[in-house]
DNA sequence: TACCCCTCCTAACAACCGTTAGTTTTATTA
DNA sequence: TAATAAAACTAACGGTTGTTAGGAGGGGTA
């Protein structure tokens, strides 16, 4: 009979919730089947909801883990004493590495999110809002204290969260340029801009 | 009976692609269904066969006429003799229209473009990868030329087309700024940078 | 009026969906 | 080794999916 084997320390519902995250990233989350995941893991689809509850609850871990990972970086960048330039890069390096190490996860929660249920959906919403509100804050002093060009602090924001989920493409790409230096290369752009 | 009642001169078949790609933009292709859409459109499923071939036709049809429409702006733009560092602007600009104009459309390309069966699939992923590879020529030259900083220029035209997809959630926030500040605030920060 | 054709309808198909019930196998503990 | 708990299985449920078949309405033309 077959057996989920979790790998280390990993609980079988971690090494579902795991295998989900590779199967929704690439088919969507609507159209992936709990046949699909059930393949993957190597077991009956029937099997699987002796460690979940339902199909769902697979998006909401994966929504709701990835939010508290970010909800803690920038509680701590909050919290330094460091120029707001500098939280503001600390904060774009810290999505790049998401967005590289972490791209399963990070683009099936910014794709799927909506498919969330209620009351789910109403948290998650509010979390990205004020999770984005947070780091405009940010850039608003920044703006204030002279160390961040004169501009509309939400856009920038938009813009900055948004520039960085380009490195998706970039993962099924010949990748002819380094993470590091893609990651100074984001930087470069978005820091000092285009144009010489 | 109801009849499709179709606005001006657009053909049923137009007006049912028009339903399709708001449908879409909203629950995601794989979510929505083609009672859904029969309901929009204002009746009944079976109905709708008589003007499309199936599902998938409408998800070709919005995809290769976007990808049309792109293709005749990059065309005109290769064609004129600017400075590239202008042409890199004008590119901007028309994402930016679309994205503000024609943003349901371009949402639903941009996300459900993979849902595309073969051979369309892989014609739609060439068509793509080509058009990026123009963009990416155009910020080559504009480097070689010193009107341009000297960065990774794929990574430049990735970051470039994410960043302007961000214009999405402006739709849904309370739009405090115009759009066409948000255009030049774009500009400004993708050109210029953020820093000071 | 009689014809045709386009477009709508109802009904239904087979396939697939998420999920549950009930049972059997496997692993753990005493 | 026997008893218990955990986790797998098979079978099936009610519902939804995209799509097809066949018939009916209704406007245009002869």
């Amino acid at each position: 009979m077959a057996k989920i084997k979790s790998s280390k320390n990993a609980t079988k519902k971690e090494t579902i919730v795991e295998k989900a995250s590779k199967l929704f990233f690439e088919k969507g989350f609507s159209a992936s089947s709990m046949r699909d995941l059930a393949e993957r893991v190597g077991v009956e689809a029937a099997s699987l909801y002796n460690h979940i509850r339902s199909k769902e609850e697979l998006l909401q871990e994966i929504c709701f883990k990835a939010a508290q990972h970010y909800t803690e970086n920038i509680d701590a960048i909050e919290k330094e004493d460091t120029p707001f330039i500098q939280k503001i890069e600390k904060i774009l390096r810290f999505h790049i590495d998401q967005m590289i190490n972490n791209y399963e996860v990070v683009q099936v929660v910014d794709r799927d999110w909506k498919h969330l249920s209620e009351p789910h959906l109403t948290n998650y919403h509010n979390e990205r809002r004020a999770y984005r509100k947070r780091i405009t804050a940010i850039v608003e002093e920044g703006i204030r204290r002279k160390e961040v060009k004169d501009i509309d602090a939400p856009t920038a924001v938009l813009i900055m969260l948004h520039a960085v989920s380009g490195i998706e493409s970039w993962h099924r790409s010949v990748q002819k340029i380094s993470a590091k230096d893609l990651e100074e290369n984001i930087l470069l752009i978005l820091l000092k801009g285009l144009g010489k």
